[in-house]
DNA sequence: AACAATGTTGGAGCA
DNA sequence: TTGCTCCAACATTGT
């Protein structure tokens, strides 16, 4: 069947794995010589916006897929070769996502989908997402050389840290591997919980536990060191005849989230940025450095938020939940500045930062896109009390304030400074005064909000369908109570 | 055609 | 303790 007569570079970028890697397989079909490269792009080492944990992620997956490969026999001879790029035939395949967005939004009539419910329809449309495919074998490589230098790992091997001038005290606990290896290991292990996959609810988990509540299969995802293909059909599997919770809430649905924002991304310009992205409301955000250091080092005064980047900073890696608490706080809830700066810094820790699902999820906690209510505001005071009453998680992250009591732990500047001393930590002086009064700017910033929706309403009417005629504020009352009245029919 | 219902994930205040 | 209201949105689908 295959004709081994090329060379051929397999071109390593997103998928880096063996398994469910058609491009991989394909090419050893074909190949005579095959020549897997990884770029790394000079330019990228010195200016992406790449932090100590996430290059250690990457350098550990390269390391992955290079051990793997050695042993597919890929590397074990050593010909000299010269490279010729005449003829260089390109295969490429879609493995990184479920679908082909492409076809997703001209299934959903050639429009990006903005809700996850018509992104739902116009891919179900196209039927179920593909099978992974198995690794290559040793069988599908035979008669294929890989021609190396002897030179070869001295000029082309993977890069150590040092290499790529990481910082070493920017590290933290390496509680996350990079690799396929790890990433077929750790969903193997959740897999085995059944119960757990099967009533798995997102919105239930918890966003300040000590140990991670979900899968932290996201940097595996972002990677391609595990194929969102393989994680879900096995999550198919698992729910074969068993009752199981659904999207968007089940792990499926975060598989389908993920797929949502790759489809909408794709299609829409400018989708990092405010301005010149059709689908991001244009709102007056401000600058402010000392408001936004504050977010990024953890010294906003209110524990929670500050815990959160802490453990951002330190792990590379929270929960989803908890970016929903700083994202609102460092946009419309609290510091009333641009998501584009917190997208920022996200890219630059998380080792999971996928450049569409961080640009969609900050536009949607910034009720920029997709997500509107914007009236509905985290409390950085309230909402991690809810599921870590004791302040465990902040005691862990913020030591400093660890023998406060609980009853004062989530906002230590209204404990008694009898107590502060006893605690062995005066707010103001070993731990900063909350850099804005929530319950004060939430208001205003509301108002805020109420003013760019109102104002990019009657700037840019038309792209309203059904507003040819204005809704002045009287009109606007009306709806609102019969809205209420209509919820009381529906409740009776 | 017009209108109703629906949607991952808020929170405070009050009965 | 639970459930409702208020804050006052938008895209899409169903009737």
């Amino acid at each position: 069947m295959s004709k081994k007569c090329h060379k051929v570079i397999h071109w390593f970028r997103k998928g880096l794995r063996l398994h469910d890697n058609p491009a991989l397989v394909e090419a050893c079909k074909d190949a005579l010589e095959l020549y897997p490269v990884f770029v790394l792009d000079p330019w990228f080492v010195t200016n992406a916006n790449v932090g100590a944990n996430r290059w250690r992620f990457l350098a550990q997956t390269l390391e992955d897929l290079d051990k793997n490969l050695k042993q597919l026999n890929l590397r074990d001879e050593r010909v000299q070769v010269a490279m010729d790029n005449l003829g260089v035939n390109v295969v490429s395949c879609v493995s990184h996502t479920l679908y082909d967005v492409h076809r997703v939004v001209k299934s959903n009539g050639g429009k990006a989908p903005l809700t996850y419910q018509s992104f739902q329809t116009a891919a179900s449309r196209l039927g179920a997402p593909e099978q992974a495919i198995a690794s290559p074998t040793l069988q599908d490589l035979q008669g294929c050389k890989t021609p190396v230098h002897a030179t070869h790992d001295n000029e082309y091997g993977v890069p150590t840290l040092k290499d790529l001038n990481v910082c070493m005290d920017d590290l933290g606990p390496d509680l996350y591997p990079g690799g396929e290896t790890e990433a077929l290991d750790r969903m193997e292990r959740h897999l085995k919980k059944v119960n757990w996959i099967c009533n798995f609810e997102k919105p239930k988990t918890e966003p300040n536990s000590l140990l991670p509540s979900t899968t932290v299969l996201s940097p595996y995802l972002k990677f391609g060191c595990l194929s969102a293909r393989l994680f879900y059909h096995k999550l198919i599997h698992v729910y074969q005849g068993k009752k199981h919770s659904q999207p968007p809430v089940s792990l499926v649905g975060q598989v389908l989230w993920r797929e949502f924002y790759y489809t909408v991304a794709a299609v829409t310009p400018n989708f990092d940025k405010m301005k010149g992205n059709p689908v991001c409301k244009q709102i007056p955000w401000q600058e402010n450095s000392d408001h936004l250091s504050a977010w990024k080092e953890g010294r906003t005064g209110y524990p929670f938020i500050d815990a959160i980047m802490i453990q951002l900073r330190q792990e590379g890696w929270i929960h989803h939940l908890a970016r929903h608490a700083v994202a609102c706080f460092l946009t419309r809830g609290d510091l009333w500045i641009s998501w584009e700066e917190g997208q920022k810094e996200f890219e630059k820790l998380l080792l999971d930062a996928d450049w569409s699902l961080n640009a969609g999820n900050w536009m949607w906690l910034s009720a920029s896109a997709f997500f509107h209510q914007y009236f509905r505001v985290y409390s950085p005071v309230a909402f991690g009390k809810k599921t870590d009453p004791n302040g465990d998680f902040i005691r862990k992250y913020v030591p400093v304030l660890k023998k406060f009591p609980a009853k004062y732990i989530f906002e230590p500047w209204k404990a008694p400074s009898s107590m502060q001393q006893a605690a062995g930590c005066i707010v103001g002086k070993d731990y900063p005064k909350p850099i804005v009064d929530h319950d004060i700017v939430r208001q205003k910033n509301i108002q805020r909000m109420a003013a760019a929706y109102a104002a990019s309403k009657s700037s840019n009417p038309e792209t309203n369908k059904n507003s040819t005629k204005e809704a002045p504020s009287k009109k606007r009352k009306l709806d609102d109570t019969e809205k209420g009245s209509l919820k009381k029919k529906k409740k009776s």
